[in-house]
DNA sequence: CCTACCGATCGGTAGG
DNA sequence: CCTACCGATCGGTAGG
C-alpha cells in the first residue's frame, strides 16, 4: 500500500535529515511518487510525521514485548547486561533508534507533546521489563537493597549517555564506554559489594 | 564591536533554533541591525558559524581552567562530585551549553570535522582536570584500582546521559536521575567497597 | 549601514 | 497519480 510506503520513506528521511531538513520532494523520491501525489493520501507533511511517529511507537512496543521472554533463568547480571546490550544496538542500529534520537533530543517545537506522549509509553513499557529483574534481584540479594527507583534511574542515564555517544565518537571509544560503564555500574549495584 | 555583537547574537541563535534554523534576518534582529549588514563583518552564514563555534571552545576551555583550581585539599569524593555537580549545571544553564548540545548531537553535515576539533580540544581540557583526580584517589586508595580509562569512560557516561536527560525530563525528574546515578556510580568506584 | 532585489527551495493547491 | 503553478522565505548581491 502506498501510505505505508509513504509512513516507511517518512521515517527513513526524518530520521536521517530531521523534521525540518526532510522535503515533501524527498519523502516522495524515496517512494517513487511526485510530491503532489502525497496529498492522496495525508492531508500534510506534519500529518505525515504523526502518522511516522506513531508507527514508530507501535514497532518500538513491540521490540520491547519481544525481550520480555528473554532467559528467565539466567543470573540477574546476565538479564541486566543482556538488556543493556540488546537495547543499545537496538536504538543504534535501527531506524527507529535513529528517529527516536533526532525527534525526542530537538523535537520540533509544534510536535513536543506528542512526542513526549509516545515517549513515555515507550519508557513505561521498558519498566514493566526493567523494575522486576531489579526488584527480583533485591530479594535474592544479588543486588543492593537500594530503592527500585535509584537502580533504573542510572540505569536509563547509562542507557542515554551511550545513546548519545554512539552518534558521536567512533566504534571503538564506544564499545570502550560501553563496557566501562556497565563495569562501574554493575560494581555499584552489585551485593555483596565486590572486594578488590 | 558589532562583530562581536553578531558572534554573541549568533551563539544565542544557534544554541535555540540550531543552524538550519537560524536565518540570517534572526542574527540581525537580534543585533539591532538589518540583514544585509551582516556582510560588512562575515562573508557568508557559514562564516558566521565557524567564528561563533571558535568562541564557544575558547570559553569553555577558559570556564574550564575556572574549575582546576577548586577544592584541591578535599576528599576525593567531594572533588569528583563537585565537578559532576558544577560541570552539568554549566552545560545545562549557559548559552554555550546548549550550542554544545545542539552543535555536537546532531552536527550541520558540512562543520562535523570543525566542531569535532573543538569537542576534540574540550574533551582534552577536562581530561586534564580529571585524570589526575582519579589517579589521586587511587594512590590514596579512596578509589578501586582500575585503570583510569575506566573510570573516566564510566563518568563521562553519565554525564553526556544527564546532559541529554537533562533536555527532555522535567527539573524533578532531572534531580533525581542526577542523584541516582551519582550515588551508584560512587559506589562503584568507592574503595574500600561499601557494605550494606 | 541601508533599500531593493536576485534565484532557489519550500509546503501546498488547481485542475485534470 | 501527474504537470504546472502559488506565495513565502531563504542566503546572498547591487548599489549607494
Amino acid at each position: 500500500m502506498t501510505q505505508e510506503a509513504i509512513i516507511n520513506a517518512g521515517l527513513k528521511c526524518f530520521a536521517s535529515y530531521g523534521y525540518s531538513h526532510t522535503s515533501l520532494a524527498n519523502i516522495a523520491d524515496e517512494v517513487g511518487i511526485k510530491k503532489p501525489s502525497l496529498y492522496n493520501h495525508f492531508n500534510s507533511k506534519n500529518d505525515i510525521f504523526l502518522s511516522v511517529l506513531a508507527s514508530v511507537g507501535d514497532r518500538e512496543i513491540d521490540y520491547l514485548s519481544s525481550l520480555e521472554a528473554t532467559a528467565e533463568q539466567q543470573s540477574i547480571e546476565k538479564r541486566l547486561h543482556q538488556l543493556y546490550k540488546r537495547y543499545i544496538q537496538h536504538l543504534s542500529e535501527s531506524m527507529e533508534g535513529l528517529f527516536f534520537k533526532r525527534v525526542t533530543f530537538f523535537p520540533p517545537e509544534e510536535f513536543a507533546q506528542d512526542i513526549r506522549q509516545m515517549f513515555t509509553k515507550v519508557e513505561s513499557k521498558m519498566n514493566e521489563l526493567l523494575c522486576p529483574i531489579m526488584e527480583q534481584g533485591k530479594k535474592d540479594k544479588a543486588l543492593r537493597s537500594l530503592p527500585t527507583e535509584t537502580l533504573t534511574s542510572a540505569y536509563y542515564t547509562l542507557i542515554d549517555g551511550l545513546f548519545l555517544e554512539e552518534n558521536f565518537y567512533d566504534r571503538d571509544v564506544f564499545e570502550k564506554r560501553q563496557q566501562a560503564s556497565w563495569e562501574i555500574f554493575w560494581l555499584g549495584i552489585q551485593y555483596p559489594a565486590r572486594e578488590e
